[in-house]
DNA sequence: AAAGTTTTTTAATCTCTGTTCAAATTGAAA
DNA sequence: TTTCAATTTGAACAGAGATTAAAAAACTTT
């Protein structure tokens, strides 16, 4: 079950023969790791021209010239690959959040970095359209592990609007909805866009951030609306000291 | 194929005999028409609790207390039951569009009845996580209707926007990624609502639509920043004045 | 080259679910 | 009560795709 797998270090040159798109394996033995990860690629590969809910295993495999019986010796179960892709799409988005939080700007562009590089993990790679899977199918622990660094992006957004606010550089009624609706719209980019259509991913990232930014700003003198309650500070404030403190 | 309903209009009192929450079908024959709604309503319910992914046959006749194979005399194939809900659920979305549009006001008001209503139609029903599904598992005529009507919506908030740059009332870089960006957030809504959740669909809606809002609003006097080549007018004039017509 | 380990293949199996169908049941009409 | 159509059942069928396992092949080491 908690298999790690305990990557034998050792390099060799590999002449990786290839013919047409068809990755020969034998010439390269060794390496576990490095294969586990090519095939991840592989599957957001994949991902970018068919669709999810029809991925096999048998696409995968055909993707990489290999037959689906051996992917098994390098992953558990279909599930495993796909929580696989999962972190690795999350964790590129993490590492947007570090950066974002490493720059010493303003609340505002922080939350640019941030949303900015969380676009481009997700389209860039293959994996975004990954993120229409549910997590029920995960194992428990995957699910944990999984659900656990999605929360720290989920906090790291809502903590930088939440600091914004306080800054009086945004104006925001419910910090958490507004952090839903930023994630949901970039979340369901996958479902539209296309590596060959009108839009680059640039021109996505660069012009949604844009929008989403612009619906916090705030606007000095007029209050558009009669304020509502105020439930802003109540799932922010402590995580947004959390986060100032990475 | 190509298989209408043929409502048998004759109503009859159906004493509908319940037991738990097992509906009885055995004791009101005809309207066939009826007990497809009622199905349809079902797998609503059945989504509300379970995931879209492991929606079974069984899952929906069990809801019901029927027989799978009970199901096949109302609906083609599962993809036929899928299909319906989706149009159900897009339907009511364009309910809310043509309310929008016979409201005599601003577009910006127009807007928020259409988002409100849309959040609502997608909610309240259950049938908001079936968004989920991608549109290649349906037949070839089914996608091109949904489509069709999808576009519509689409296309909805895109004039509105539109409208409201040309009134002044709003300021947009990009109108079709703002739309995108709007309608997305709001499909991505079922992945982490829950109607026992600390939000109602109703403070959901009127909060979500706010912060979508604010980021049209035109700000008087000074320009964020530089503007961006204007790509605006080109997906959405004819269709402002397409549908301002309506 | 022989032995041992890693990787790959091949083919069979297993399981899950959608689907079909003939028979049984029900309700309405005659 | 008989007849007929509408509805329901229950069991079998079918197909797809994931998974397994044993044998084969490739590569490394000695």
């Amino acid at each position: 079950m908690a298999r790690n797998p305990a990557s034998s270090a050792r390099i060799k040159s590999s002449p990786a023969a290839r013919k047409k798109k068809v990755v020969r394996w034998n010439g390269a033995p060794g390496l576990k790791g490095q294969r586990q990860e090519a095939i991840l690629r592989s599957v957001g590969s994949v991902l970018r021209n068919s669709r999810l809910s029809s991925l096999t295993i048998q696409d995968i495999a055909s993707e990489l010239g290999m037959t689906k019986g051996n992917l098994y010796y390098y992953f558990k179960d279909k599930q495993d690959i796909l929580y696989q892709c999962h972190m690795r799409c999350m964790e590129l988005s993490l590492r947007a959040l570090q950066e974002a939080m490493a720059n010493g700007g303003l609340p505002s562009e922080k939350l640019r970095i941030l949303l900015i590089g969380h676009i481009h993990g997700i389209l860039d790679d293959g994996f975004g359209s990954i993120l229409q899977t549910d997590l029920e199918s995960f194992w428990p622990d995957q699910r944990k592990r999984y659900i656990r660094k999605r929360d720290d992006l989920e906090r790291g957004v809502r903590s930088l609007i939440e600091a914004g606010v306080l800054l009086g550089e945004f104006e925001c009624d419910n910090v958490k909805l507004a952090g839903f609706s930023i994630l949901g719209a970039i979340n369901w980019i996958p479902k539209w866009y296309h590596p060959n259509g009108p839009f680059s991913s640039d021109q996505i990232a660069e012009e949604m951030t844009d929008y989403f930014l612009r619906g916090l700003q705030r606007r000095d003198g007029v209050a558009r609306k009669a304020p509502r309650e105020r439930s802003s500070s109540k799932n922010g404030t402590d995580n947004y000291h959390r986060m100032l403190a990475t």
